[in-house]
DNA sequence: TCACTTATAGTCACATTGACTATAAGTGAT
DNA sequence: ATCACTTATAGTCAATGTGACTATAAGTGA
């Protein structure tokens, strides 16, 4: 049926997984800029057993590409990103596991506050700065750079950062994101112009105190004037409303808002 | 087999397709703007046998997913683009056929000049201008909308427009790509002078004439200084070099230099 | 009230860019 | 030769964005 009989099936029929790379605000250690940290699960099996690895498994039938990462992240990981974008799709020939061909379809993932609690007890899955990872499995290296390589220069840093960012946050802290996020220091008072300038924060109205200085006034970004630019990675309004749907349907999903208030909190198990 | 029996195997493996989406320069009609011309292939079985449909097939084994995208674009086409990229993973439940989920690994690619004599014999392929396209099949009209979404925002238009052009060119030629490319028209004298400041150019010390004017001076892409930016939705050094050794082992690969000039032709079969 | 820290405003020089205008250089026709 | 015409290429001007700093304001605990 459809795809009829190529000489008789000489084609192995390849594997189909998903992976997920995850990023995470890491805490502001000393003084110093903070970092980003994703999470890897240790394998259970050979090959690379007891290696490190990026949470994945295979594409499960009857789920959207997105949908099959979500639930398998979820499974690994417990976490439950509010975002979650494809990344690429490898499948060069020796990715093949046992002869058979491997696809890999790998998606990424922002999110702002890790639930620390619901991932520790399972000492398989741990956090790493993405300067001081271990060994991984596969070539999960490469994705792994490809995806911080790709998160510095081929994205629009607002949609990224409203996802490390709580529902509402000041101005420093937002300009802390952004510099973990581009990896490198921002002067403030220019970051502060150009936000401002772009007009797609609005002021809440309230203000926090972080320290014990004066407070700063609270923002939050515009629900309208949304998408000023870009639309991301993502076809417009293929998968774009699937992940929402699922937010929604999953409670731990949403409790990443304020995340950065939470942030100062080690994330590591 | 394969396929087999539902109950048995509910994790029915999905059959995995490439498929390529290719820009080609249009003609300069009259004294508009060019368009980005495609070529679609007409499809010889059902279901949408008689429609038009984007070039592609099975992932054949043993040959990365770039490979096989290249292969079956030549097979169907005849084309052999000096540029391969991947462009998106599609796999949506509702696009299975047979019930068997179908997830196609798209690829794109940019040809500057179409040798019209090799695909003419064919009549199931033809090219079309981007904003003329026929009825597609399956979900492929939404792929390229995609595909020129993409190209229109998320690419550095160096990196793209040196595959529309020759390896020489005049500004007025590069200009008429980078308005094709962006779908929109660009001040000449602006674009000039932003082009020519960003270094990345040389002047080869030629020129050129096009009507019966003023020459205008040659110009080149250069050498070094390469990537002054970004390197491309590829993962650097992944799958970038294959192409390379693909377009060197075959010979209509190249044909494609000095394409400008070629492209007053008008490159509809 | 003071010392201290952070929030927020403002300055300045400089680069980029869109919208035009002006001049130079070739060509075929007269 | 010269002219009319078309394109190449150079410049002008105002508006805007931005990096590197400096200055002032607003809270706080002591």
């Amino acid at each position: 049926m459809g795809i009829g009989n190529v000489s008789e099936r000489r084609d192995e029929a390849p594997r189909v997984g998903v992976t997920s790379v995850i990023f995470a605000l890491g805490p502001a250690d000393d003084g110093e800029r903070r970092r980003l940290w994703l999470p890897l699960v240790r394998r259970v099996r050979e090959p690379f057993l007891d290696a490190w690895a990026l949470p994945g498994g295979p594409l499960k039938a009857g789920r959207s590409l997105e949908r099959s990462a979500y639930e398998t992240l979820a499974s690994t990981t417990d976490l439950h990103p509010g975002y979650l974008e494809q990344l690429y799709t490898f499948g060069d020939p020796e990715r093949s596991r046992g002869g058979v061909p491997m696809v890999s379809i790998c998606y990424w993932a922002l999110v702002g506050q890790v639930d620390v609690s619901s991932i520790e007890p399972r000492h398989n899955v741990a956090w790493f700065a993405d300067d001081a990872l271990p060994e991984l499995a596969f070539d999960h290296r490469r994705i792994v750079d490809y995806a911080i390589w790709r998160l510095r220069h081929r994205l629009d840093m607002p949609k990224v950062v409203r996802e490390l960012v709580g529902a509402t946050f000041t101005l420093r802290e937002l300009h802390a994101v952004s510099e973990a996020v581009e990896g490198r220091p921002i002067d403030l008072a220019n970051f502060r112009r150009r936000t401002l300038a772009s007009g797609m924060l609005e002021e809440t109205g309230e203000r926090r105190r972080v320290g014990r200085q004066r407070p700063a006034a609270l923002y939050r970004f515009r629900a309208d004037a949304d998408a000023p630019a870009d639309g991301g990675a993502l076809p417009q309004g293929f998968d774009a409303g699937e992940l929402s749907r699922i937010a929604d349907a999953t409670p731990a999903a949403h409790e990443h808002a304020g995340a950065l208030s939470a942030l100062t909190t080690d994330v590591r198990p």
